[in-house]
DNA sequence: TATTACGTTTACGTTAACGTAAACTTAAGC
DNA sequence: GCTTAAGTTTACGTTAACGTAAACGTAATA
């Protein structure tokens, strides 16, 4: 029988290391998003915390929005039975790889934007030093 | 001599095209991000103004804010003298391809992270069949 | 024991990106 | 000439994602 030493994380230590405030955690729980447990009053933050924090702000990162990646997280992590759910819920997430696709598709046409911004300021450069 | 029959967009027909509302496009154009001409009082957008509006939805698609884009657009069309604002605006290039190689990480984490979804979906479902 | 540090709840404030409504002008069609 | 349609300005409303401040509890430390 293992004891169970599961290591958890103070509201302090989890802000530090993803550089969000306090606050922000506050607000992600009362979003639903993470459900940290309590040592008297004070939150502790499980792994499994952790782990939707990072996925969080991953999506934060890609410009979802709190309810788009609490959805995804859903996805994730629900064993739903029905039949029906399992097949609305595969095409909620045909949908949302569609979406990323596009995204991908708009990300490297930006890199070339950038990329041909720069070589402008480049060829701009080489014409005053001339 | 050519007449310069540039094409011009009045605002429904942009809105349409683009799939945003009029006020949007107002908008926009009250934040510095499209100016089009007047005939009279009537809008009327240059195909620049449309090149720029697919801009500024790109940069929407990824998250970016309006300032962002902003930003970037000027960043495209900026034709600065002076070396040191050259230099400043590569450095700036820079770090935005920095966030976006970023991105392109997180959307492909993502994407596993959906297929792996997808595919314990697909498991259940036969699961459930068996 | 007083202060400092860190945690808590409650609640109002803020910014971006529009939505929505009112009141008006102008052009087109019947 | 009247209505309808599409444009305009002005201005207030709305939502998400926190920021910020007040007022409080608790625990270590000087």
């Amino acid at each position: 029988m293992n004891k169970a030493v599961t290591k958890s994380y103070g509201i302090r230590e989890l802000a530090d290391e993803f550089d969000v405030t306090t606050r922000t955690l506050r607000f992600y729980e009362e979003k639903g998003l993470l459900n940290p447990s309590r040592e008297n009053t004070t939150r502790l933050y499980s792994a499994s915390d952790r782990t939707r924090l990072r996925l969080i702000l991953r999506g934060k990162r890609l410009g979802l929005t709190l309810e788009e990646s609490s959805n995804i997280i859903l996805m994730y992590n629900s064993d739903e039975k029905n039949t029906e759910q399992l097949h609305a819920l595969i095409s909620k997430i045909h949908e949302k790889r569609e979406q990323l696709l596009q995204q991908q598709k708009d990300l490297e046409l930006m890199l070339l934007d950038l990329e041909d911004a720069e070589n402008r300021c480049l060829e701009s450069l080489k014409s005053v030093s001339s």
